[in-house]
DNA sequence: AAAATGGGCAACCGCGGGGGT
DNA sequence: AACCCCCGCGGTTGCCCATTT
């Protein structure tokens, strides 16, 4: 596969195309157009094949072709294609003039895709990742960091880092955990599932705020305060306040006691009702709706939508530059 | 400064569908 | 109906260049 030896078996040329090659072949199909790919090399007095010769036409040389940088409309507009069509690259070409299907697979395949994965997207199913392999990294590196912490001789000076550090790791646990949960409560099969991971959370028992781990979460600036809380002894406890709809973590107004009587069911409610608010959007129902328009930010009514659509967020480079 | 690594792009390959005989 | 030819498509790979070590 790939790229073979710069001839075949025929002696017919392959690889890079020559300058040379380029103008023969442009003149010819200028003059003539193709006609025939089969007998167009022997007539343009090209060693290659037919093949070959429709290939660097159609993805270089017409003469209509847009070189250069996507747009970001072009690219809202591929990721919109994409969660309908699939890989399914020459009809998305046909709604992107200029662009030929091979720079929009490979377009695809180095920047998109990418885009997707580092945050947590299955490229495919444009929803969140729930595979064991997509918390692996997580998985492993906790098990490391709770490894190094049993190993170390801590003294009382680095007893806090310590603490601190274990926490850290539990907060990118619970956060996968929560990647985890928030698909499988948009998805109604998994109920068992579900439970599962709100067990998961309980035993952890404590979790940050759904936003990135940084330093002033750490050092409890306009976040949890850990540190003290540690030095307290003291786990912050998870509540589902779905009048915000989000988790307020340690917080005494929200924290719920063990005396207060709310039946199980109730919390699972509660707690799935979180995870349901917390999902990200089903792709395809948003592409549904911005499909008769690919590039305009307005409905299928013409209505603009107060709302960003879901390849709106993924191409906010800031909000991106958060997930980096 | 040199080597290693990674990313982006152009091009090739195999497969399948459509049309002609 | 069966076969062949041609074309288009999607997947894959090699080369080149930039960046990192």
């Amino acid at each position: 596969m790939g790229r073979p030896p710069s001839s075949d078996e025929n002696g017919l040329k392959k690889g890079p195309w020559t300058t040379e090659e380029d103008e023969k072949l442009m003149s010819y199909i200028q003059k003539h157009g193709h006609g025939s790919w089969r007998s167009l090399p022997q007539l343009a007095g090209l060693n290659r094949c037919g093949k070959s010769c429709r290939l660097r036409w159609t993805n270089y040389l017409k003469p209509d072709i847009k070189r250069g940088k996507f747009s970001q409309e072009e690219e809202q507009t591929i990721l919109q294609l994409h969660t309908v069509l699939g890989n399914k690259w020459s009809a998305i070409a046909k709604h992107l003039p200029g662009r030929t299907d091979n720079e929009i697979k490979n377009f695809w395949n180095t920047h998109l895709r990418k885009k997707l994965i580092k945050m947590g997207i299955d490229p495919m199913t444009h929803r969140p990742r729930t595979d064991f392999f997509a918390a692996l990294p997580q998985l492993i590196a906790l098990a490391n960091l709770r490894q190094f912490i049993n190993q170390q001789p801590w003294d009382d000076h680095t007893a806090g880092l310590q603490a601190q550090t274990a926490q850290a790791a539990n907060l990118q646990y619970v956060q996968s955990l929560l990647h985890s949960a928030a698909s499988i409560a948009a998805s109604p099969t998994t109920s068992s599932s579900l439970n599962s991971l709100t067990m998961d959370l309980e035993q952890i028992n404590f979790l940050s705020p759904p936003q990135m781990l940084s330093p002033s979460v750490l050092e409890g600036n306009g976040g949890i305060d850990l540190a003290g809380q540690v030095a307290q002894n003291q786990m912050p406890s998870i509540t589902f306040d779905h009048t915000i709809g989000n988790i307020n973590p340690g917080s005494d107004n929200h924290v719920e006691t063990s005396g207060q009587h709310r039946s199980e069911e109730e919390n699972n409610s509660k707690k799935r009702q979180f995870l349901s608010e917390n999902s990200l959007p089903p792709l395809t129902d948003m592409a549904a709706s911005n499909i008769c328009n690919t590039i305009s930010t307005s409905n299928c009514d013409g209505v603009s939508s107060p709302f960003p659509s879901w390849s709106e967020i993924l191409l906010d480079e800031e909000l991106l530059s958060e997930f980096a």
